[in-house]
Parts: structure tokens; C-alpha cells; sequence
DNA sequence: AGAATTAAAGAGTTTCAACTCTTTTTCTCC
DNA sequence: GGAGAAAAAGAGTTGAAACTCTTTAATTCT
């Protein structure tokens, strides 16, 4: 019959065999965002200031792409900017206490989730569908994560040594 | 100084309210495809066929799109298919015993995910991101209930009215 | 055999995230 | 105040997922 290799091979059945295969939660865009609110809370403080171009090129991320969404953490007032010579991006007195949750809304934007796993138009905890509960319970978690951590926990890990913005 | 709120409102900051904002883990497609091999599975035994309008009706999926997806299905071996008058899908003897990590290795491919959340490059437990352990957590845990749950479980979930595949 | 019916197949369209390029505005320094 | 540097702003491009439309192949029934 068929296996379930999804590149041509339509052999026979298949054990499942230990991969990842879930597709990501969260844009790219809001990855872009938290590295380099992040990278500017660590470097973008006591007077310095990180300009997009070093920015783009610490953390790899497209410069003119970056340039955008950095556009939009100003303007929601995450970090400061300022334009001319020896300008560029710096940390104010929001930017390290900023929730996670709060990136992810500017940049993923108010996708009121009511929608399920499955796309079904109305499922909840009275209609569920069918991977409601399990669904529910992975991305309240996560939820719960982003709402309770902020830039400057990061920030701390990073600086430590514990975690990585690029690479 | 300026809101979070992403549409235009840069007012003063907010409190975080309670309110989910995370993506889909998966796509449109695999949810079609697990929604039709179910109801397949249901409807679609003891010699009865379902055609692909009656499908597509019954999950309100988009009927020419679902084509297609029923195809893949076919052709990997998880549901059966006949042409002509009274033509129509079927289950066979493996359709209930399917994993649902199958389906989703069909639909969304073999996007081994090593990305990490914040698509870092090479992001793992030696040199993680600041969110690969909460994700990794989270994404395992969807994993694990995908690599035990079959057809045959959401089945019986739906035809005892304790989870629904539309509305 | 021929008409009707249904899935299979293939090609086209739409939409949107992701990314690029160019121009404008603001600021500093000489 | 003029030149240069940097962010802001706007318009354009690309690629892939989602969806549509049309044609072909297989099957049944008369």
C-alpha cells in the first residue's frame, strides 16, 4: 500500500520514529522583535546607543526588514530612538520591565485566538473540537510564559551566559 | 508616551490583560485532513462511501481545496477512493489505526524543526535561545499527543458528542 | 456502447508574511 | 548653514499557503 513519507516514497507502513515536525507559534517578525529589544536592553543603556546597522549585523537579521519592526517598537514606545550621527536605538524606563506578551501583541497583532488547532470556527470548552484540551493546555502555558517574562529576565540569561540571541 | 495596542491607538502604557494571542501550531491543511479522515472513519465503513461534496459540505472546507488534500490522502494509503456514480471515500484497515503525527508528517512536510521559536539558526539545549526550554516543553508536549492519538480516539470522541469536527 | 457521475489531475489566482529598495526627515558636527 | 549620517517612511518584490477553475480518467447504470 502507501506509506506516510511525505516525499514520493509510497512504500509500506512505517513506524513513528522519533522527529519534530510542529510548525512554529510564532512569527519570524516577532523573533526579530524580542532578539533586539532584548540585545538593546543589554547594550543600548547608559547613554549608548545601537544603530540599525549593528544591530541587523549582531543578530542577523535583514536590516532594512529590522528597520520596520523596529519602527514599530518605537512607536508603541518599547525603546527610544534617535536619528542623525552617533544616533540609533537605546533602552528607556520601559524596555527592560516590557512582558514578552506585550512584543508578541504589537507584532503578531490582536489574533484574538478563538480560533482552534484545527481551524474550526466556534470551538470551545463546550464545543471542543477534538484536540481542544491538549491544544489548550500547550499554548496557555506558553502564554503564561510570555505574560510573566520580561526583557530583562532575558536580557539577565543572555548576559550570563545561559542563553543566546544569535547563532 | 505611547500604548501597545497594535492598531494606531499609541496612548499610554497598559496592563496586560488576559487575552491569547498565540498562532496556530499547524496549518489550515492538516486540520482539513484530520477533520475529513475522521468523519471518514466515522461515516465512511460497512461498504459506505463518502463523495467529496458531501464532505466538503458536511465540514464546510472549502470543496476543490479538500480535493486535493483527499488525493494526498489516497495516495498515501489512509483512506480509500473510488470513481465514478456512488463513488466516494472510504475508510480502510488503516485509516483508524492512524497516528495523528501522520497526517501532519503528510500535510505540513518534513519541516524538522531545529528552528527554534525565535528562529535562531542553531538553537539547542547547549546553546539555546531564552525561550527554548519553555517551547521545547510545550512543543513536546503537542508531540506526545500527536504521536498517541489516532483517528480512531478522536472518532470515538466525536460519535459520543464529547468533541465536534464542525461549528 | 453511451450518458452520467465522481475522483484525479493540472493550471491558475489570491493573499499575506517576509524581505528589499528608494526617498524623506531629523540630527550632529564642522 | 551646509554636509553627512542615521532613523522614518513608503512603495515594491518574492515565495508559499490557501483557494478556485477546468479538464481528464475511471466507474456505474441504462
Amino acid at each position: 500500500m502507501s506509506g506516510i513519507s511525505p516525499s514520493g516514497d509510497y512504500g509500506q507502513r512505517y513506524p513513528v520514529q522519533h522527529c519534530v515536525y510542529l510548525c512554529a507559534m510564532f512569527s519570524k517578525t516577532f523573533g526579530y522583535a524580542l532578539r533586539a529589544t532584548t540585545f538593546i536592553a543589554i547594550h543600548g543603556k547608559n547613554g549608548n546607543r545601537v544603530g540599525l546597522q549593528e544591530l541587523a549585523q549582531s543578530l542577523d537579521i535583514p536590516r532594512h526588514f529590522l528597520g520596520k519592526i523596529m519602527q514599530d517598537l518605537v512607536r508603541h514606545g518599547l525603546v527610544d530612538s534617535i536619528k542623525g550621527p552617533s544616533g540609533g536605538f537605546y533602552a528607556n524606563t520601559h524596555t527592560a520591565s516590557t512582558p514578552l506578551l506585550d512584543i508578541l501583541k504589537i507584532t503578531d497583532g490582536n489574533l484574538v485566538f478563538d480560533q482552534c488547532a484545527l481551524n474550526i470556527k466556534r470551538c470551545n470548552a463546550e464545543f471542543p473540537c477534538p484536540l481542544h484540551h491538549d491544544f489548550a493546555v500547550c499554548r496557555d502555558g506558553m502564554l503564561q510564559v510570555l505574560a510573566v517574562k520580561t526583557v530583562e529576565i532575558l536580557a539577565v540569561e543572555v548576559e550570563d551566559g545561559a542563553a543566546f540571541l544569535v547563532r
